[in-house]
DNA sequence: ATCTATTGATAAAA
DNA sequence: TTTTTATCAATAGAT
């Protein structure tokens, strides 16, 4: 673009094509850096030389922004979600079904054993839960950038259903104790869980992760 | 940089400003465009207005360029995956000692059970070791993304507690017809949980992210 | 890396 | 927004 003009090819040869390289690429940034300044735009900038060297600017975090990306162009992630999901199509069906005979196996257990190991494997259940809520409290805590948003905001979706699980336990109990059957320790009977199905329909809305853990533990990590 | 040399600070007239963003943002696409063909870069450009549209560019694909780029910057995630792994730490202790709660648990039955039980239990165990490690394994495979890594980890979380809480519900239901009548669909006790907790322990050495899959049994997205 | 002749980008105005 | 125009900035080619 100057001595003489260029046509805008790829530039044979390699020491000119490095040369020009260099030269751009700080054009470039520079540019990324005066617009995002002057226009108060968030900008993000990833160059890959043709030797795989990175060079990235970031008005702000790229990671941040990368993420902000994301959330404006949900299609990103879907090919491979859908990649995923379909992969996972055939185990979750599998896995309903050996989830089944688990649950048909631990009945089995209950029956043999008698009600006082009834409430064991909720009280487990809470256990974990448990943790799972001191897990998510201590992450929060780390620093809120956007991308740290969405984290975030999947937490809370976790939050709630914890919640909601609480007091379908809760109730399950309650109502459980009404039916004024032989009373178990505290611990929180799988079996008793009943009604409230109230609880259910406020919560139809989500969206992602239809992902279904058949076997049902809070387990976060 | 014309009629007038101008600062490089936020242009404070809002009319300017968009004028000048729209017309650097054209500059800054071209140059982008002309560095990636003259000198065979690959070239990722993200901007944000100050209004929140997005503006990109990629020389390839965007989402291709953004995973090329995170193999390269891993760091980024480092201290806060840190974070969360020394977090974890306590948890997994307390995750390991309740799975082997479990384990005793599943051993009990089939003692109660007898021979032609006995190797119910692991043979189940067995298959949905497998699942959990094709799930790792396939997750494994997805470029090294710790990032999205966490956030799947997140939507797994809330997938499960989506899922407890269907199986809290049903067995609401299932045992409310108990109480009144008899006979009932089979809901997933959230007491027959407890075999599959056995599975934990044999993939301890996973990182953080893939832990979840432990847990999650095989649902990695 | 530095120079410099030119082209390209763009601020201000319309 | 887009176009025009007068300048300033970027840079191709040479050193």
């Amino acid at each position: 673009m100057v001595r003489q003009k260029i046509q805008i090819k790829k530039i044979d040869n390699l020491t000119a094509r490095q040369v020009t390289f260099s030269k751009r690429r700080r054009g470039l940034f520079k540019k990324a850096q005066e617009l995002s300044t002057l226009c108060d735009a968030d900008i993000g900038l990833i160059v890959f030389s043709a030797t795989g060297k990175l060079f990235e600017y970031s008005s702000s975090s790229m990671m941040q922004l990368i993420e902000k990306h994301k959330m404006h162009s949900e299609r990103d992630m879907d090919s491979l979600e859908q990649l995923q999901s379909s992969n996972l199509q055939s185990e979750k069906k599998t896995h309903a079904m050996l989830s089944r005979e688990f649950v048909d196996k631990n009945r089995e257990l209950r029956q043999l054993h008698g009600e006082e190991l009834q409430g064991l494997g909720l009280e487990e259940l809470m256990k974990l839960e448990k943790l799972v809520e001191g897990g998510i409290s201590r992450v929060l805590k780390i620093k809120g950038d956007k991308y740290m948003r969405e984290i975030s905001s999947l937490k809370k979706k976790e939050a709630q259903l914890q919640e909601e699980n609480s007091q379908l336990i809760h109730q399950s109990q309650a109502r459980l104790n009404e039916g004024g059957q032989n009373v178990i320790e505290q611990g929180h009977s799988a079996d008793s869980i009943a009604n409230n199905l109230s609880l259910v329909n406020s919560h139809q809305d989500y969206d992602d992760s239809d992902t279904s853990l058949k076997l049902g533990l809070a387990y976060p990590y």
